[in-house]
RNA sequence: GUGAGCGUAGCUCAAUAGGUAGAGCUCCUGACUGUGGCUCAGGUGGUUGAGGGUUCAAGUCCCUUCGCUCACCCCA
């Protein structure tokens, strides 16, 4: 323990496993990322909520369920110094439903749609877009039980990734009912595999007794086989659901949504009902799961609150701009800025007054108050890529000028320092 | 938690049978007292991820550990 702090102490500081910094200009896309979602959330009416990265743990043994893996063996759970048991959330939903229960939301006009954008961690081995610190946007729909709902938010999910420039996703679909018809299909799952028990991966003959619905999406291509033949949930499903079903699929055909039924499409979370869905990438390797979500329609009721449906989805932002079509991030290259050059005694105050009055007028402006080598000034200029480089030495200060040089063409004039506004108004 | 591969300068990589660490790019400076991109010269930068062992000698071999990558698992 001591050796292990003076290595700390001596060694380089890292950032932590399974954690990264995002820097420029990556920050700038994933920027371009969350004003495309605010954006597109915003006009299907949906608000930005932003709950605690802390919680109490139980809100994610209640919500999440305490056998998934998630709560098992993922959560960053520790006890504050009063003995409190906190957990950093593994997701959202769970906190959104909190807070839209501990503020007594359902008294407000319903449904609401509320948005989130932010950090999830989950403790477990990273890999390709897989990270222990991840980020998701999030939209949750309170309050509205019809079939027409789930069509509008996987529109509104579909127009996101469009608007983004994704072109070929395809929405998986599926329908995992009431919680009934879910247990019903649970046992019927057992009874049928628990004959070939022993010829299951290990991984499935664990998952027989724990979460046999996870058996469905295994990779195992024995235990894929095994399925065939398989009790179908779909057919577990009361009448209401099916019919709920079957309209969301309608209503998704009618607004031209390209969507596949995958009856073996579960989720890993315990609280979904009915309408679940998928959007997977190809080239993301395993972790191929770009978004995920579903129907929740216990959930409010479980966390406290009075009987009211849920709906929503996440999406793995890391993921999602690891994916992200070439167009989109070309698109964000920033306005290249101005390199203001302050070069010679005391002009640096010159040169902070031009930079300070072209901000004003909302340019970028990087400004060098202090060179000693225009030469030298200049070919940072270059390199930051800036456009236009603005020269003040003893001899602009002597004509009340500054000189403008154009970056690209090699071409300057010498403009009136009253007029430097206006000018670079002009050729911007 | 399990398995495999990989860790040499900020980046990409060298280093013959173990012989005491080098190149390109980048960065800084100068050639060029106030005019960029090119060229040339010079410089900064590494306890070879860390710790231990074998050896006269370890970047190289052995062990441990940490990290990265990918897969299982899990999921966004």
């Amino acid at each position: 323990m001591v050796a292990q702090v003076l290595k700390s102490m001596q060694g380089k500081v890292q950032a932590v496993k399974g954690t990264r910094d995002l820097l420029p200009p990556d920050t700038a896309v994933w920027a371009a990322v969350e004003s495309t979602a605010r954006r597109i959330f915003g006009s299907y009416g949906y608000e930005e909520i932003r709950t605690p990265i802390l919680e109490e743990t139980d809100l994610f043994v209640r919500s999440v369920g305490e056998s998934t893996d998630i709560v098992g063996k993922e959560m960053y759970s520790f006890s504050d110094r009063k003995g409190r048991n906190l957990s950093l959330r593994p997701e959202s939903t769970a906190s959104v439903v909190r807070a839209f229960v501990q503020h007594g939301l359902q008294n407000a006009p319903l449904p609401r749609k509320l948005f989130y954008i932010g950090p999830q961690f989950r403790y477990e081995r990273p890999q390709k877009g897989r990270y222990r610190q991840f980020h998701q946007i999030g939209a949750e729909l309170l309050g509205d039980p019809g079939p027409e709902t789930d069509a509008e938010l996987i529109l509104m999910l579909v127009r996101f990734l469009t608007e983004l420039g994704f072109e070929e996703l395809v929405v998986e679909l599926n329908s995992v009912g009431e919680s009934e018809s879910r247990a019903a299909y649970r046992e019927g799952l057992q009874e049928f595999l628990e004959p070939h028990r022993s010829s299951l991966s290990s991984d499935s003959q664990r998952r027989l007794d724990e979460n046999p619905l996870r058996i469905l999406d295994s990779k195992s291509p024995v235990d894929r086989e095994l399925l065939e033949g398989a009790p179908v949930l779909l057919d577990y499903l009361t009448d209401t659901s099916r019919e709920h079903f079957d309209r969301v699929q309608s209503l998704l055909s009618q607004e031209h949504v390209s969507y596949r039924i995958e009856p073996r499409l579960v989720r890993g979370l315990d609280y979904y009902t009915r309408t679940v869905f998928e959007i997977v990438s190809e080239d993301l390797g395993a972790q191929n799961a770009i978004v995920g979500g579903g129907r929740y329609d216990g959930l409010v009721e479980k966390l406290g609150g009075p009987a009211i449906p849920g709906i929503g989805f996440a999406i793995g932002e890391d993921r999602l701009v690891e994916t992200l079509p070439a167009e989109f991030v070309d698109r964000v290259e920033p306005e290249a800025p101005v390199f203001v050059i302050g070069v010679g005694d005391a002009l640096g105050g010159e040169a902070l007054s031009v930079a300070e009055l072209l901000r004003g007028e909302e340019f970028i402006v990087i400004a060098e108050m202090s060179g000693r080598s225009m030469k030298a000034a200049l070919k940072r200029a270059d390199r930051m890529e800036a456009r236009w480089a603005l020269l003040i030495g003893d001899e602009e200060i002597a004509n009340g000028t500054v000189t403008v040089r154009d970056l690209e063409q090699g071409e300057q004039s010498s403009i009136s320092r009253s007029e430097i506004v206006e000018y670079m108004e002009s050729v911007r």
